[in-house]
DNA sequence: GAGTTTGAAACT
DNA sequence: CAGTTTCAAACTC
């Protein structure tokens, strides 16, 4: 198994690393360039987590307990996948193999409807990072067609797994990876484990193809408690880190002595050749918290209690990770090196990501930018940055009305949030696949200007103090901190001491603050009711419409209405045709014949009523 | 829907 | 860092 040297991974920039993922870890850097840590230790502001994305995205999930075995996953208008990868649950390996050999091929057929994908002689691994220096370990290592390695598609079969694992928030100490031929785990890497006891609910995702490749990601969701989640706290963007592998030759899945991974898990293929890029889903929820376990696996995976997750999308197949990645944005995409081939790497924001894995979607062919460039971008589903409990609910993002900043600054708030603008009303939108190359320089100069620019405002004060609070503190003026220009009145909390707010009326006991909660409460009270109401009303109008509907066929429907038979109707309408005659025959004015046929009509329609209440009442009396 | 107000972001 | 300008959302009419 070939691994990414930790010093490599100390060279990625801070954004790719999100150092605020271990700020728990003793920097070994000195300098700092590269380890971003998180703002005022003591009074931290841990920023919110994200919504989770899973539940708003219109992913189904096939959840299995205690591991995972393959799990058939379809994301919504995504292609389907079916099982082909296997998850260990204790060490939380998440292993997309190709399904080049007939076991796999089996394996995958007993699966059900496991969907093969070309491309073969790749193995995904997908971990992360987590906290306290333990790595999640995202591993995409995968066969390439690194020089020297023959990699046919169906060739494979003899291919010893090759792996090339990056770890997200790595540091120079991780070892994260093991070969797969030695099976030897260093004690600093077995420390570095943690395990998910259960790894219920993993998410993949097929985000188009190119040339008939396609990429695949499997991510941990955090739908279900003990779920493991590959989150970086400390920025809104959600990032996994897919990392290409160098050579080619995979062949079966690491495994230890022991290993959880599920034998009868099926690997997925993965397609590399002419791959762009691959677009995991990650949930944006509270990771939860897993106990280390010593490592008994042969590759390295390890859980944390991140809250953000990123992404590094493999571009194409690559030789190496480029070194020199520093104080790259998120959304920076790395460029192939010399000689690399065409490859490389995009940090892309998980937001952007969960806007591309939704339906509809596109082969990143038809990406007319950088290998990040991924499908079509839908409507952003996520609520980034905890701004408010509205927010956080499930309803796509509000379009933004850009018209000057080409949605490529933070007046923007679909760029503010890492999302690309779709279906917005803006004007001379930057923020999308097309304009790729100026997206990620606005995003630097955005991270140069403030390195927290991406991160949520609201996270959680100091001990004490409120559970939320803005992290930088508002500056109203004009608006007494009461209206949804003050960023804290949105977040819907209260204001804190670092608001320099003037004339603030947003705080506990503030009468204006609470004459305005109890309107918004009894408002809120009232659209409740009116949407109770509305429902009710809609289902009494259904149910009415239905009852209405005459039930011709004898045996079935609500007696009263089964009266209204044809030959009811064919004696009604002859009544009223009597009726007419009559009138006729008397030479009545039209006026008073019409009168005369439908007071017939109303007869009818009583004595109608009339036999079917009867035929109620006896048919209640015999318990009909 | 147009115009105004507001405060964060950007700029100097 | 402070003051000013720009910008887009919130708000009002």
């Amino acid at each position: 198994m070939d691994v990414v040297s930790p010093e490599l991974n100390s060279l990625l920039p801070d954004e790719i690393m999100d150092t605020e993922a271990i700020e728990d870890i003793p920097h070994s850097q000195s300098d700092g360039t590269t380890v971003q840590s998180e703002p005022d230790e003591d009074t931290s502001v841990p920023m919110e987590t994200d919504t989770p994305v899973a539940s708003e995205s219109g992913f189904s999930t096939t959840k299995t307990t205690d591991s995972v075995t393959g799990t058939s996953i379809t994301t919504s208008g995504l292609q389907k996948l079916s099982a082909p990868f296997t998850i260990s649950a204790a060490n939380h390996q998440i292993i997309l193999n190709k399904v080049a050999s007939s076991q796999a091929t089996e394996a995958a057929k007993s699966a059900g409807s496991p969907q093969v994908i070309k491309q073969e002689g790749q193995k995904l691994l997908v971990t992360a990072i987590g906290k306290s220096g333990q790595p999640i370990v995202l591993q995409l290592p995968h066969t390439g067609s690194k020089a020297g390695v023959a990699q046919t598609s169906g060739d494979t079969k003899s291919q010893t797994p090759q792996f090339k694992v990056v770890t997200i928030g790595g540091r120079s100490e991780l070892k994260p990876v093991v070969g797969s031929s030695t099976n030897q785990v260093t004690t600093l890497q077995a420390q570095q484990l943690k395990t998910v006891q259960n790894i219920k609910p993993v998410q993949s995702v097929t985000v188009g193809g190119v040339s008939g490749s396609q990429f695949k990601t499997i991510i941990p969701l955090a739908t279900q408690p003990n779920v493991q989640q590959i989150q970086v706290p400390g920025s809104r963007f959600h990032y996994v880190r897919l990392v290409t592998a160098t050579t080619a030759s995979s062949t079966g899945q690491p495994s230890g002595p022991s290993t959880s991974s599920i034998p009868t898990a099926k690997p997925m293929v993965v397609s590399t050749g002419a791959v762009r890029m691959s677009v995991p889903i990650v949930p944006a929820q509270t990771m939860k918290q897993v106990a280390p376990k010593p490592l008994t696996s042969t590759a390295q995976v390890v859980t944390a209690t991140q809250t953000q997750q990123r992404l590094i999308m493999p571009a194409t197949p690559l030789p190496q990770i480029q070194p020199n990645f520093t104080n790259l944005p998120p959304g920076t995409v790395l460029a192939p090196a010399p000689g690399a081939g065409n490859v490389g790497y995009a940090v892309v924001p998980a937001q952007y990501v969960t806007q591309l894995q939704q339906p509809p979607f596109v082969t990143l062919a038809s990406s007319s930018g950088f290998q990040a460039s991924a499908g079509i971008q839908t409507q952003a589903r996520l609520p980034l940055n905890g701004l408010s409990t509205a927010e956080t609910t499930s309803r796509p993002r509000k379009p933004c009305n850009c018209t000057k900043s080409q949605c490529l600054k933070l007046y923007c708030d679909c760029f503010a949030n890492g999302e690309f603008c779709n279906n917005c009303n803006c004007n001379n939108c930057f923020n999308n696949l097309e304009h790729e190359t100026e997206r990620l320089k606005a995003i630097k100069t955005c991270l140069d200007r403030n390195p927290e620019a991406f991160k949520p405002k609201i996270g959680k004060g100091k001990e004490g103090e409120s559970d939320r609070r803005h992290s930088k503190g508002c500056n109203c003026k004009r608006s007494g901190c009461l209206k949804n220009y003050c960023e804290c009145y949105e977040a819907k909390i209260m204001c804190s001491s670092i608001c320099k707010c003037i004339g603030c009326k947003n705080f506990e006991e503030s009468p204006e603050r609470k004459t305005l909660m109890h309107l918004a409460d009894a408002a809120e009270v009232r659209v409740q009711q009116q949407t109770a109401a509305k429902t009710k009303l809609s289902s009494q109008i259904s149910d009415l419409l239905m009852r209405t509907t005459p039930v011709i066929s004898s045996g079935g429907g609500r007696l009263p209405y089964t009266f209204v038979t044809k030959e009811v109707l064919e004696a009604t309408c002859e009544c009223l045709l009597e009726q007419a005659k009559r009138a006729e025959q008397t030479h009545q004015p039209q006026a008073e014949a019409e009168r005369m046929i439908l007071e017939e009509f109303g007869h009818c329609l009583m004595r109608i009523i009339s036999s079917a209440g009867k035929a109620k009442v006896d048919c209640a009396s015999i318990n009909c």
